[in-house]
RNA sequence: CCGGAUGUGGUGAAAUUGGUAGACACGUCAGACUUAGGAUCUGAUGCCGCAAGGUGUGGGGGUUCGAGUCCCUCCAUCCGGACCA
């Protein structure tokens, strides 16, 4: 019996697929335990051997941890809306749905060759209606609160209403209101104003805001969406823009984002990393007093994190975006402004950063300092930002380096106020300093001072405490197809939600996916869905869902409207009722809803009717039904089926019960009746982060039709214990799921605010790039030794045929189509191989190629194919192998050469249970104590690295315990199995196998994690190694319980401790149990 | 510029609390079996040295009986943030 891992495989995954071992149930006395990967965006170019190491090491840990006794969840779906399939539908003409459900089929195909346990039962994709549907309601969730400051927590914005017809805008929460106004007042306003006033207190909300806008993508980026000017994605530049956009107001949760760190699982560069992205600061806003060319006061409000250098501002700056420079403006400095002004605007956010040049102009204004009245010049420079705090600052360049260099750069003098901290050649921003020609702060120690100055502030009644946060709130809607429809209808420039019982607004087809006009995303060039009602969505003809019933092309769909065209008299019984009785809603007649033909419907208020004939008492014709209507549920329409002999025995009792259930629908309705039909809906689509914000609570309960996860569900599953993904979602992602779970918990509908207890990164495999060398203008390529020589060009070659450094002579001239067929290669040695002549003959030519770390991409010809290697290795060999190659959190360049000691491991493991020549040799006999010292000495090994995630240690301690076994001639059942069941986990379809020719039944994974006993592993001995002057220079065996004067007398008695002594009498000797001794001479 | 991480053989890496540096592999070398070996097995393998021994965890300094591990400082690489007042 050899070691046939294909066959062993391949027979697994079969098994584990019908048998449906990987089901994980929402009921269960264990004690649960959630591991989660970052789902996979499902690209085009497939799965390289980057992706799967986080898979693999969270596979490991879900099958450790259901070994161990818990109740495992531990699911995959897909991240499928975004730009990608997008580019590739304008690109190729292929619909994204169409693309991304062939990457789909294709990602699914690749991992399941590494042989995951993922309850694909649970599986995900936030492009499909019945999981955006939750996406749009949890948006309509977030439209409908806010963020309550004095019990920091998000509430229904109903409660706020309440307040304002109480108190009007002087209630605690109406201080962000734009408007001030009475109760009185607030009651009299109408619709439009008060959902005015409303939008400013939304957790969603609309307004108009510079954007990132990236003309050639056609669309808004997130602030983490842009990186050093140009877009992350395609690296195309990107300008400030004023648009309407939608926002997430995710700033009110900037200090509970930062609180929550302190009680999660993070790395310490994670945390940091988000908190410097919140960027909390605290300080104070303080006013300044102008005086205007005109000869009247204007406030100039900046905000300082030092007021206590209140007697060191020698200049204020203003960013010149600030319609107060031209206020302040004086008129013989006015030409200089302006030409400042102007010259600012030409430049772009990306010159801004790529050359600091230090700009500003003087506007003629003084400030006064509102402590000694010093007069202070006023300038603008673009190094002050509009967005960040007041727009405005007091510089002190004793202080400041940025103020400094400004204060150098234009010859203002500078002010000391920090003694011998400040030495004139640059600034000082020290905290430690006691304050010098400060006024009433002389000799004050700078902390102190800080304080007293806010207080002296705000006695004075000219400024206050203030924190400010770097972070803004996150632009939430993009000018792009491919993405969630806003559930949001406008009229007359105010938004109004859609109803939840209308969701999903189903993302229509398009023919083009070019923007639309002024700005608008490619949904805005369909009028007939753009414009409400809405003619029922443009479903493509013959995508029905139901396989076997669909309507399957335009022709059948055209067939199938004809044969329905002989109206029973049922159904011409109800369509008088529905047309003649006033039921407030419009129905259509043999109307196509998704890919089917309904019999009645109400577009408004998505109600299907259907009159079904005799025929449909038929088991196949309910099937279909039953399938169809779970379908229109998915897509949000009601569904009330009738018999014939209902319809025709008692109308007046169907029409009852249409009118129930539309008003039913009307009562939760929020736009005012009448007055629908008129708007328009907004064009724009979700961002990609909106699908992944909640999709870890809907693997737990990921078909209710009903909620978007059950508080059942969610309550038992709770937080995500483990979290394994890449760092590259540090700022966005993570920041966005940790504020959409505050706010659903915040609103009652999860128990839990953090949803990630513990979080690890893994590291990126990069790619190992080779080279070859060609010789300008010919077929020659020359080996890396000799590039020198030559005057070469350097070109990147398919790693894959390259073995090490060697090059495959005969792969690289078939390479891309003989695109190299007559290359001529010369070796390292000077030997030539021309493709016209044999070289069979003597040494083969050795070609060596370059080699670079660089990222793993299809461009660079590095990428290596996971499906590659299990074809010729096994999954098995596979998974241990990207294990083995280093900690699952360090970068590290993939080197496929390493994968044959694993492999090597595994059949040298499979040899222990079975032999080509001798069949199956495991026996019952009782096993050694060395035998068990070995084996417990692996379960306490492989427990203890796996519960601390270090799987390449894991691996080498299989390899050592297969070693010694293998060198004890042991093949003993009774050390065998409960090894088998450690090494589950980690190469599960091997130890499958072997656990079934063991006899048993039933998965492996059902057995018990074998338990630790000290008492196998215990020592009598220990070879203490004896160090002179702390260096080793001998081994000595001594007993364990050896009392210290025992080892010092037989450590000095040694000869070798004798021969270092040289007569001497030692110093010390320091001896630590169980560890060492150590003489000092 | 700021913040974080990482620097250990020819290579990937171990060393969990300050206690035998280099486990386990790859590669290389030697050998066995073999018609053959890119199969399998055995042995060697940080560097210098015939050896005794010396030396060695990015460089320099420190604490300690003892430092890869702790402290200071400098250098390099990677990642993140960058005019944030």
């Amino acid at each position: 019996m050899e070691y046939n891992f294909r066959s062993i495989e391949k027979k697994w995954q079969q098994t584990w697929k019908e048998s449906g071992v990987y089901k994980v149930s929402n009921e269960s006395s264990k004690p649960k335990f959630y591991v989660l990967d970052m789902f996979p965006y499902p690209s085009g170019a497939g799965l390289h051997v980057g992706h799967p190491l986080g898979y693999i090491a969270s596979d490991i840990f879900a099958r450790f941890k259901r070994l161990k006794g818990y109740n495992v969840l531990h699911p995959m779906g897909y991240d499928a809306f975004g730009l990608p399939a997008e580019q590739y539908a304008i690109d190729h003409g292929v619909h994204p749905a169409v693309s991304t459900e062939a990457n789909i089929a294709n990602f699914r195909q690749q991992l399941d060759n590494i042989g995951f346990c993922f309850d694909w039962d649970r599986e995900v994709r936030t492009c499909e209606p019945s999981y955006y549907k939750w996406t749009q309601w949890i948006f309509l969730e977030l439209f409908h609160a806010y963020f309550d400051h004095s019990d920091q927590k998000a509430k229904p914005i109903s409660f706020l209403e309440k307040e304002f017809e109480k108190f009007g805008s002087s209630s605690v929460n109406g201080k962000r209101s734009p408007v001030t106004f009475t109760a009185q007042e607030w009651n009299a306003y109408d619709e439009k104003t008060r959902m005015d006033i409303l939008m400013n207190f939304r957790l969603a909300y609309c307004g108009y805001g510079e954007v990132n806008w990236c003309e050639a993508l056609g669309t808004v980026l997130a602030n983490d969406e842009v990186v050093n000017g140009v877009s992350e994605r395609g690296g195309h530049p990107v300008v400030k823009k004023k648009l309407r956009q939608w926002y997430l107001r995710i700033t009110e949760y900037a200090d509970r984002l930062l609180e929550g760190l302190e009680r999660i699982d993070f790395s310490d560069a994670m945390k940091e990393m988000q908190s410097n992205w919140i960027g909390k600061s605290s300080g104070a806003e303080i006013q300044f007093d102008i005086e205007t060319p005109a000869g009247d006061k204007l406030p100039l409000v900046v905000y300082t994190t030092r007021p206590d250098t209140i007697f060191g501002v020698d200049f204020m700056v203003v960013a010149p975006e600030l319609d107060l420079v031209e206020k302040i403006t004086t008129a013989d400095q006015k030409k200089k402004v302006d030409e400042y002004l102007t010259y600012v605007k030409s430049r772009s956010e990306r010159e801004r950063m790529a050359e600091k040049k230090i700009t500003g102009v003087f506007t003629g204004a003084y400030a006064i300092n509102p402590f000694d009245g010093r007069k202070i010049p006023v300038w603008a420079s673009e190094y002050v930002l509009a967005g960040y705090g007041t727009g405005a600052i007091m510089a002190v360049p004793c202080g400041d380096q940025r103020d400094f260099l400004f204060a150098k750069h234009f010859e203002i003098p500078i002010t000391n106020i920090i003694g011998e901290h400040y030495n004139g050649e640059e600034a000082n921003p020290t905290k430690e300093a006691k304050l010098e020609n400060s006024g009433f702060l002389n000799g004050m120690a700078m902390r102190e001072a800080l304080e007293k100055v806010i207080g002296e502030v705000e006695k004075k009644g000219i400024g206050r405490r203030k924190v400010n946060f770097k972070m803004r709130d996150a632009a939430f809607s993009r000018q792009r197809y491919w993405g969630e429809p806003f559930p949001i209808v406008w009229q007359d420039g105010t938004a109004y939600p859609l109803n939840q019982k209308e969701l999903p607004l189903i993302l229509p087809k398009v023919e083009k996916y070019g923007p639309g006009p002024e700005g608008e995303g490619p949904l805005a060039n369909i009028p007939e869905w753009i414009l409400i009602p809405n003619p029922s969505p443009q479903v493509e003809k013959g995508a029905a869902r139901v396989p076997k019933y669909g309507i399957k092309s335009p022709v059948q769909y055209e067939l199938a409207k004809e044969l329905r065209k002989g109206h029973t008299d049922a159904e011409k019984k109800l369509w008088e009722l529905l047309r003649d009785s006033k039921l407030g809603t419009k129905f259509r007649r043999q109307h196509p809803i998704d890919a089917y033909i309904v019999d009645f419907v109400s577009l408004q208020e998505r109600l299907i009717i259907e009159v079904d004939g005799g025929y449909h008492n038929n088991s196949e014709q309910t099937e279909y039904d039953n399938q169809r209507t779970k379908i229109l549920n998915e897509i949000g329409f009601d569904v009330i089926r009738f018999t014939n002999e209902e319809v025709l025995s008692d109308p007046y009792k169907i029409k009852n019960r249409i009118k129930e259930s539309i008003s039913r629908i009307k009562d939760t309705s929020p736009l005012p009746s009448g007055e629908r039909g008129q708007g328009v809906r907004e064009s724009s689509t979700m961002p990609g982060y909106a699908g992944s914000s909640w999709y870890f609570l809907r693997y737990m309960d990921p078909h209710n039709e009903n909620e978007f996860c059950s508080r059942k569900a969610s309550d038992y599953w709770g937080q995500v214990d483990l979290y394994i993904g890449g760092t590259e979602h540090a700022v966005g992602h993570l920041l966005y799921s940790r504020m959409w779970t505050k706010v659903l918990y915040d609103l009652g509908h999860i128990g839990h605010d953090e949803p990630y207890k513990k979080l690890v990164n893994q590291g990126m495999i990069q790619g190992s790039s080779r080279f070859v060398y060609r010789v300008r203008g010919t077929h020659q390529f020359v080996s890396a030794g000799l590039k020198d020589q030559y005057e070469t060009d350097t070109l990147h070659v398919d790693v894959n045929m390259v073995d090490g450094l060697e090059l495959n002579i005969d792969a690289f001239r078939k390479w891309r189509n003989g695109e190299y067929k007559d290359a001529e290669l010369i070796g390292e040695d000077g030997s030539i191989s021309s493709p016209h002549t044999a070289n069979g003959e003597g040494h083969a030519v050795r070609y060596l190629c370059g080699a670079e770390v660089e990222k793993m991409s299809k461009s660079k010809f590095n990428t290596v194919n996971p499906d590659d290697l299990v074809q010729r290795y096994g999954a098995d060999t596979f998974r241990m192998y990207e294990m083995f190659l280093g900690p699952v959190e360090i970068s590290k360049p993939w080197d496929t050469k390493g994968i044959e000691g694993v492999h090597r491991f595994l059949k040298k493991f499979w040899r222990l249970f079975a032999t080509e020549e001798k069949g199956w040799i495991v026996n019952e006999q009782a096993p050694t104590d060395a035998e068990l010292k070995v084996l417990h000495k692996t379960i306490r090994k492989i427990g203890d690295d796996t519960e601390r995630f270090s799987f390449n240690t894991a691996v080498s301690a299989f390899m050592i315990a297969t070693n010694e076994l293998a060198d004890l001639n042991c093949h003993k059942k009774a050390i065998l199995e409960p090894l088998v069941i450690l090494l589950t986990p980690y190469a599960p379809h091997i130890c499958e196998e072997i656990w079934s020719q063991m006899g048993n039944s039933g998965t492996v994974l059902d057995a018990t994690f074998p338990v630790f006993e000290e008492k196998y592993v215990k020592e009598s001995t220990k070879d203490y190694p004896v160090a002179i002057n702390g260096k080793t220079r001998t081994e000595m065996t001594l007993a364990l319980d050896a009392s210290p004067q025992e080892v010092e007398a037989l450590v000095l008695a040694n000869e070798v401790v004798q021969k270092w002594l040289e007569g001497k009498a030692p110093k010390k000797v320091i001896f630590v149990k169980g560890k060492m001794v150590n003489v000092v001479v």
